[in-house]
DNA sequence: AGTAATTTCGAGAATATTTTTATTATTAAT
DNA sequence: ATTAATAATAAAAATATTCTCGAAATTACT
């Protein structure tokens, strides 16, 4: 993990940076908002903990630039003020967390985990097969980065293809999954939406596995 | 936003309570700590705000058996002990954030628009889609630059939406998240407002996902 | 407090889309 | 070549969504 920390006191700035460093992190140290904010532009940060009361620009003025430019990375703000007034303006500026000095580094290092642990929540969910893929969350499927309109009974069912690529999917395997419980199965509508998904997918993504079912498979 | 608090104390929890609810929030309180983990375990919040010092289970042990049920809302701790050690306890049961007795309603404001935001994955406080932008701090909705008149309902879900872009939601889960506990629902009503929305935003803001509810994004 | 204005809610009709069924055509295996 | 399994097509049935209008509830105003 690594952190920028921008704070213009040079005995707490070599304090943190090296509790942060005997914590496994990767430390970057600036010393005024021009290079903090320099620095929070060029390189990927995991976290940042930034001063408020800063030379040459303020450390509010540093985050909402970098919140302008669309940096996401959580930032934890330190300050010897203890206003909230001030608090609230560094909020909504876009800080994640706020700690007045003077602070126990535990608590600091608590923050930071909790910080990091959080902002991580956020990885993709997509799911691929050659030309194909999915975006779980969005429901949204693409083939060769177009979109496809599919209706929700043909969008569940590819899904359950891509969770289960290249195995041999029964008819009733896939029924179970589609519908709720009791079904009767004397119809053709699997086939029906193999049709379809087949028509609007490329004919050669699902494979017929004449006596048992289908597959979603690359190769032949 | 749909809120949990979980509070003993019935006049401070009332005050809250009554001071969410004035800024948007719907909320639901609980005051001892096993109404609180059940309502957590079985309602899907936005965000809770929990205190440590509790009635039948403790504040902490509820968070952790959130957490290992893998609950993945932000809570923020609310309690009268200062002292870090507890804290850092805290944040390592799973807390998001820390704010300790007595504090000023504004802060607690702001932290709870913080984490909401963080756990949806937004930096700053405006949150923009195309021509639409909402400000979450004044609840203020424009759509290329101008100002729209929204009622609280209207505010409510397309708030939601926009920290949720790009998601499949269904009628269920907007229900879910904007009225608390007790509500029917077997009637049009979210129909009748995203009609409504779409009326004031434009037509092609939100889209409809048939089978599974609406969609808020800008391609097709 | 009483009244007016706005907002929310509920029901039914009109519309649009999806799913199912039925039928016919095609394919693969023996 | 015959047969069973699968695919394609189209039309019917089922379902989901939008719209409109008025009643009820809430909020704002005097």
């Amino acid at each position: 993990m690594r952190i920028l920390l921008v704070e213009d006191d040079p005995v707490l700035s070599k304090q943190v940076k090296s509790s942060l460093e005997d914590n496994g992190y990767s430390v970057d140290s600036a010393f005024d908002g021009e290079e903090g904010h320099y620095l929070g532009d060029t390189e990927p940060y995991d976290a940042v903990i930034l001063d408020l009361g800063l030379p040459k620009i303020d450390g509010i003025t540093v985050l909402e630039k970098w919140r302008k430019e669309n940096k996401k990375y959580p930032v934890l703000i330190l300050t010897a003020r203890d206003r909230w007034s001030e608090k609230v303006a560094g909020f909504d500026a876009g800080a994640d967390d706020y700690l007045t000095k003077p602070f126990q580094m535990e608590e600091l290092l608590a923050r930071l985990r909790a910080l990091i642990r959080r902002s991580a929540g956020h990885a993709s969910s997509d799911i691929e097969c050659g030309p194909l893929k999915i975006d779980t969350k969005s429901n949204k499927v693409f083939i060769n980065g177009t979109k496809l309109k599919l209706t929700s009974h043909e969008y569940k069912i590819i899904e359950y293809f891509l969770h289960h690529q290249e195995k041999v999917i029964s008819r009733t395997e896939l029924t179970e999954h589609i519908y709720d419980q009791d079904f009767d199965r004397d119809s053709n509508t699997i086939e029906v939406f193999i049709g379809r998904l087949r028509k609007k997918l490329g004919k050669n993504l699902i494979k017929t596995e004449r006596g048992s079912g289908y597959r979603l498979s690359l190769d032949e």
